[in-house]
DNA sequence: TCGATACATCGACAATAATCGATATGACTT
DNA sequence: AAGTCATATCGATTATTGTCGATGTATCGA
């Protein structure tokens, strides 16, 4: 399924692109993480939060089951925006500042030279 | 379903979330926009790109049929992150930089004080 | 040790999204 | 007018994802 039937016929191909698969998976990735609505709100309330916050005090102002919040939190910390910390049965999650930087810089990359 | 059923019993409520529906909304649908190697692939190669690109200079460097490309540009367009130009039979996809400096800006005050 | 609490995992289900072939639309050429 | 080319739309299919109830695991307190 290599595509590119019999539809491109006057066309003269661009520069080869820059990005690899892995660089682009890994970067849809990331903004994947970001793709949820409910996610947004989480890194949201982690961001204008002074203090990590456990899981009990998102499924509240979330309006969702505690394995969904979960789910999203593995997520997140899977994408490397989060950090988990245990404190004895609560888990604490915190934003990772430096992931954050990194995900700004990605697009001021991608608006401009590269 | 308001979720919260008996799991949050010592549990002190933090502060309400700051962020809108609406607003976790609009700012999910735009990272779930980058949230596929395709599209990223897209916007870098429109970022590199010194010029605005046709779907057929698109088809062969991303490896996927016509429909499947038309159906990317058309997310990202809809995102606000492309601008579409008819030029004759051919569309042309630009990126559209101000979009790009606005979503920079909301990692910015997601990551800082907001 | 026993019960309660906080969270993770599992299994299932529904909704969404990516993909493609077929076809429609619109523009240029002859 | 007819044919060709670039793109959009449609319909179907498959894969992914969000959601929750039920259950498992670990920690704390009595």
């Amino acid at each position: 399924m290599t595509g590119a039937t019999t539809a491109m016929a006057g066309c003269v191909p661009l520069a080869a692109p820059a990005l690899s698969n892995e660089e682009a998976e890994a970067t849809a990735r990331l903004f994947a993480a970001l793709g949820d609505p409910h996610r947004v709100k989480i890194v949201n309330l982690l961001a204008t939060s002074p203090e990590p916050v456990c899981i009990c005090n998102l499924i509240g102002p979330l309006g969702l089951a505690q394995p969904t919040v979960s789910h999203h939190m593995k997520k997140l910390v899977e994408a490397g925006l989060l950090e988990r910390e245990q404190r004895g049965k609560w888990a604490f999650f915190s934003l990772n500042h430096e992931a954050v930087s990194k995900l700004a810089g990605l697009i001021d990359l991608e608006g401009k030279s590269r």
